[in-house]
DNA sequence: TATCTGTTATATTTAATGTATAACAAATAT
DNA sequence: ATATTTGTTATACATTAAATATAACAGATA
């Protein structure tokens, strides 16, 4: 699995690397059952520091993602085990709230904005394909 | 226009004041040309400091949602005045494209997720309606 | 026995967030 | 004219989040 992050982004490591561990999850480029790699080998890769990288698996375990063995490290959970919980979709509300009133101001129209998420929710789905 | 900041929120308030702004622009509660509370009545109805307001508007300013005038203050701009820039559009597919692998793996299909998606955008668009 | 695993504990540095005062300059109101 | 309100700017400070740096522990494996 290709992981890159962006020393340079506002946005945090560990939220970086939590999204891209669950895209590819959804993506199916990391199959359930398989193992991650160590928190000293990834932090390690990535240049950065292995509590940042546990940090990131702590998030992943607690929203269901993987399961923590003590030797095998963690694993990849089938899919579901995470569910769509109520804060989930309130989460997910808030910030499709937030895109919506910005993209109106901008004046996106419906069928445009829907466009978008057809077309990212694909992408994601299939892997590849623009 | 009613505002209310969630102070408990791991969200900055600053933050959370530029989404309600946008919002109420998106919704149409607040027209072209209508001026924004002075930073510092805006400070004092939200018991918050007088630059967090201003933190916000300068937001405002730089996305082109409103315009400042030395004692005008924060105006309104018309619609289309915040482009759909580039800039702006990978901003938004980045934040989709995290949504959606997290909703792939709960297990949301397309239609499920299109349908958040859609009504979301009408009930921003609508200004009310659930 | 040595190594690798996740885990925990401290400590430190840096940056973001929010607050607190104070002052300035331009416009408005009295 | 004077006082008030406006956005703006400049400091300073406290708190927290983020990231790093070491170190150590306990369980599993080689």
């Amino acid at each position: 699995m290709i992981v890159t992050l962006d020393y340079e982004s506002e946005v945090p490591l560990y939220s970086q690397l939590y999204d891209e561990i669950v895209r590819g999850i959804a993506e199916g480029s990391m199959k359930p059952g398989e193992s991650l790699p160590s928190v000293r080998s990834l932090a390690g890769d990535l240049s950065i520091n292995l509590h940042t990288v546990n940090k990131t698996y702590q998030l992943l375990k607690q929203e269901g993602h993987v399961l923590i063995h003590r030797q095998k490290g963690a694993v990849v959970q089938p899919p579901g085990s995470a569910k769509a919980t109520p804060e989930y979709m309130e989460r997910m509300e808030r910030q499709l709230r937030s895109l919506a009133a910005e993209s109106i101001c901008r004046q996106l129209d419906e069928a445009q904005f829907l466009e978008s998420c057809r077309s990212i929710y694909r992408e994601v789905k299939g892997g590849s394909s623009k």
